[in-house]
DNA sequence: TCGTTAGGTGAATCTAAATTCATTATATGA
DNA sequence: TCATATAATGAATTTAGATTCACCTAACGA
């Protein structure tokens, strides 16, 4: 019947599924992991309690799943812009200007990731899955950032920390920013950004690097 | 007897609290606050469980007044820095250049900060304390980066936007090393931090501002 | 129509932790 | 030494919230 291979009954009960992480997802980034019962999840998604057992195993496991889901959507996009065509100028700064774009998609998330996942942590079984994503993007940004400077285009800084201070700090304003999402005070605000980081990375003309 | 208008029994009574005190932030900076119960800081102190509660009316009491008197301590050395003697640029370096000291002599309640309130955070009731002595720090940097950039020092950046930058990296920072403390390493990763922000907001030479 | 099955339901149960409080120990000073 | 006050104790209670499960309901094929 439908145009894939699954039936009805499985595209409802997907579909159920989503209902419920959406929900989750938005308790989550508002108050946080502990902050949040299964009760209301339940109520947010309009199912029972019992129902979301059906899906998942546990809170942790519900937890886990988002986690998972959003933060591969996330990183691959990153991961997309860094490896890109380009100069490593231009593709750090689209990494910085995507920004605003991720938040607007994705802001529950960003707020929830930030929050409960980003550099600290509630702990999780699981968490495999996601430093290695996170490390997939620091890694590339880090070696656009050497490439760089070895090309002379930025200014000789350790490319690792120049990484943990770009990415904490677009961090931070994601979350400072998730809850109140205003598209151009936004793009104003990651502007700002891309000067600091950017103009402050680059070598100053008429100069040699190193 | 004592030097203090202070009994003896009251300085006692003083130290007992702070021997919880300081279990609990251990237990908390390792753990984060919903992973450590009553009972671990009870027997991290050795005291009993009802003993806690003659010091604090309750797990989240007992928190806040962590934070509170760690906050405080930090906060007004920062303070002291900003506000203190010496160029724009002094101050700020200094500002930098002060993380690793911070770090030896707090390294437990950084990593509490960072994680539980931070700009991220956990929601207590008198939170208001805290929000004021970071403002005050934050206020304080801006003013400093404004009058820099004032004064032709500085590249003309946003002021706020970079002291969340700044900010965001060194907790980040010092989030990642107040686990396993070596001098040498976390000196040498702050000196690269200062590199990366210092010579990033410096006006090139021969150059002039705007 | 009827039996079967996959979900769905939510009250009941279980569990982990916070909080209380009757009891015990210790110190002080008459 | 004894009376009193102050602090310490930890078993018992309470609470909040995760998890279970015996019971529904709707859809589908026979």
């Amino acid at each position: 019947m439908g145009k894939t291979t699954l039936t009805r009954k499985e595209r409802e009960k997907l579909r159920h599924k989503k209902e419920i992480l959406s929900a989750a997802l938005k308790l989550f980034s508002e108050r946080g992991f502990h902050n949040v019962s299964m009760q209301q999840i339940a109520e947010a998604s309009e199912f029972a309690v019992g129902s979301l057992y059906n899906f998942f195993a546990s809170k942790e496991a519900l937890f886990e799943e988002l986690a998972n889901n959003c933060g591969e959507e996330i990183t691959s996009t990153l991961i997309i812009i860094l490896d890109g065509p380009g100069t490593e100028l231009e593709r750090l700064t689209n990494f910085i200007r995507y920004a605003p774009v991720l938040l607007e998609e994705h802001a529950a998330f960003m707020r929830l990731y930030v929050s409960e996942l980003g550099t600290r942590g509630v702990k999780l079984s699981k968490r495999q899955e996601k430093e290695d994503l996170v490390a997939a993007v620091n890694t590339r940004l880090e070696q656009l950032l050497a490439n760089g400077i070895r090309k002379g285009v930025f200014r000789c800084v350790d490319p690792a920390i120049t990484t943990k201070a770009i990415n904490s700090t677009l961090e931070t304003l994601a979350f400072e920013n998730a809850g109140h999402f205003d598209k151009v005070a936004v793009t104003e605000m990651f502007e700002k950004v891309e000067r600091l980081f950017i103009d402050g990375l680059l070598v100053p003309e008429g100069q040699d690097n190193e």
